[in-house]
DNA sequence: CATATCTTTGAATCACCAT
DNA sequence: GATGGTGATTCAAAGATAT
């Protein structure tokens, strides 16, 4: 590390006969700063390199929050908010004008069948998204990371807010990307690979500390760069990355023999993303797939029933021996002699039990018979699960 | 249907006694084409409705980046066709002007306190978003419709694209927009509901048929406005739809009690959606209700219970791990360590904490166990109520 | 040592009314 | 517009502490 390799730029990723056209296929051998982190902004660092030398750009950029004053947990505590400056701007347009800067110099250096990645919310994603269409990227795919453990909503005001939104495109319309399709399916239970990927947030040994508070406040889950990685670049591919923090992407790299080349400005970022890549070890293959496809199971709230019309609001459950009646509601709620809740809490009313199981307390009538409402549940699965 | 009905902008959301500041409560009842398509292009439609008259826009607009033509082609768009970078770039302007051209007018009708919805995939929904933030909406979450059942991708060069994206924003930054949260928590059963919703695409008896043919390519499944309506409309709320197609909107709007007006141009998707939402039944009024947020419930004064003999004066409160102890006093106040104030007020204090709900951090001996003071509002409640 | 309970925390555009 | 009072509000996972 710290050296100025010399590594040829492939001929192209196909077969090079035909699609050898604006490529740089004919360049001579390039001095690039591999595995390196070159501390300073991103611009400045990208135009230090040549056109067309690196095969993807995978960009985590500042989301432009936008936030209000302090937020308070319900117990009390305080939220440990996202206030650092390099998440300020004064404006759209000014924030605008840096993205489309950076895109830009990333979209010289990388390579005709080269791709990026961008990860964002909804803060700023939308804007990136615009840009770099109107920049000639060709959007390839939306990944969305469903977080599997998200934080809450704490003044119920909106939906949480359980997602990220990632970007997949590449240089052009005409262009042929790496795709492992393959690999993808492999690891996904031989099921082709799907736009939503379920991931738990950064965080227990994984999250890096130091002097026991946390060394970065956004850092990515290592599954995410290896989904990414795995997906759309091959062993020797050169990844650059214009926001490297503490290097998740370094990091993955590494261990999946992949080169890479970071931009960042803050000093102590750079020294933890170091140490942290100099730890890293190159994984062999097999162990990949354990880190990845923990498939969503499928849960089902009694709610869904009602919005898809298994179930109509106004229906009458009972229990098995007909005692209780209870009406659906709405918005998925009982209503049973004035009180109201979910199956559950409801199931468990009527019998003054500490709790219930709803979906097997209740009963509808089929016209012909008492059915459970679990057997409702199972119905729906069956028709909705690939 | 078919006729001008005569309604009344509602006051506010909540009493109208006080908030009627800048709302539309001043102005005289307004004629709106309500529960009717008008059969003609959005922007002209909507420009025939007064402003501040809908309480809520659901667009699902077309994503053919091509459309316009030369009706929004914007002045001087000069098209350079030896570059494709820039005949892309030309059409992309394009869209961003009937976007904008369509959310302008929209937003123009939209009540101060009202919202937005649009739905859209990478193709177009980057656009759509950055256009909206532009405008001065206000976005709220972004939703993701992951769908069960998505169409494979077949050559296996991308990800299976399963999932769509919707955007919710309100009018502006400070607006006061409707979202019924306790009814999404009853839908997902006690759990928030996230911002990642699950739902099979439309098909079967739902899919709607025209000789044997589907009737529109992109047929949304009701469950996704049943979801969208319940959250963030009221019942008797008026909904537009600009691009009403086969009337989705219409028939969820008339199932759950509100009020709506679509926008359509072609006559056969006209026929077919006015055919559909004829034979669409409302909800009863028992069965559209939903579960209200304590905030909408009556408020009881801590010293009502101490008024109305359910808590004597003297009576020793506790935290729940007993560690604090507090006395009642006779006007309802209470008396920690030298500190007096409301259950909230010494609750923060002997928490040190910015701010606390007394009603739940309080609890009281009856004798057996420790109950939270709340208990003693909600028996109140129940025993005051009709 | 195993199990149960409590504490902490994560890219968050996070209340509302009366004075 | 600013200030202050009332009172509404959280899910999953990891780690620490208690039983």
């Amino acid at each position: 590390m710290g050296i100025i390799e010399r590594i040829d730029t492939p001929k192209t990723k196909a077969k090079a006969k035909t699609t050898a056209k604006k490529t740089a296929s004919k360049k001579p051998a390039v001095d690039l700063p591999l595995n390196q982190i070159l501390k300073m902004d991103c611009v400045e660092a990208m135009k230090s390199l040549p056109d067309e030398s690196v095969d993807m750009v995978f960009a985590d950029p500042p989301y432009n929050l936008q936030l209000g004053g302090d937020l308070y947990r319900p117990e009390g505590g305080q939220v440990d908010a996202v206030d650092d400056a390099w998440d300020q701007f004064d404006s759209f347009a000014v924030y605008d004008a840096f993205t489309k800067a950076w895109l830009k110099e990333a979209r010289r250096i990388l390579k005709p069948n080269g791709s990026l990645w961008v990860i964002g919310s909804y803060h700023n994603i939308f804007r990136v998204g615009a840009s770099l269409q109107d920049l000639g990227y060709w959007i390839l795919n939306d990944i969305i990371w469903r977080k599997a453990n998200p934080m809450p909503n704490f003044k119920g005001t909106r939906f949480t807010n359980a997602h990220e939104t990632l970007i997949w495109a590449s240089k052009s319309e005409k262009a042929k990307y790496t795709f492992n399709y393959r690999a993808m399916k492999n690891l996904n239970d031989e099921l082709q690979m799907r736009s939503d990927w379920v991931m738990p947030i950064c965080g227990g040994q994984e999250r890096l500390k130091r002097n026991g508070v946390k060394a970065h406040p956004t850092q990515k889950p290592e599954a995410l760069l290896y989904r990414v990685m795995l997906a759309t670049t091959n062993k020797g591919d050169v990844v650059l990355d214009p926001f490297f923090g503490t290097g998740t992407t370094g990091a993955v790299a590494k261990r999946l023999g992949r080169h890479w080349i970071g931009c960042e400005k803050e000093d102590n970022y750079c020294e933890v993303a170091e140490e942290r890549i100099e730890a890293a070890l190159p994984l062999d293959e097999s162990e990949l797939k354990t880190m990845q496809s923990p498939k969503a199971k499928p849960r089902v709230a009694f709610g869904t029933l009602v919005e898809t019309g298994y179930l109509k609001p106004g229906t009458e459950l009972c229990s098995k021996n007909r005692k209780f009646k209870a009406k659906v509601r709405a918005d998925g709620s009982l209503l049973w002699n004035g009180h109201e809740g979910s199956i559950h809490k409801i199931g468990a009313t009527v019998q003054d039990a500490p709790s219930c199981n709803g979906w097997t307390y209740w009963y509808y009538d089929d016209g012909k018979e008492l059915r459970q409402v679990d057997n409702l549940r199972q119905t729906y699965l069956l028709a909705t699960e690939p």
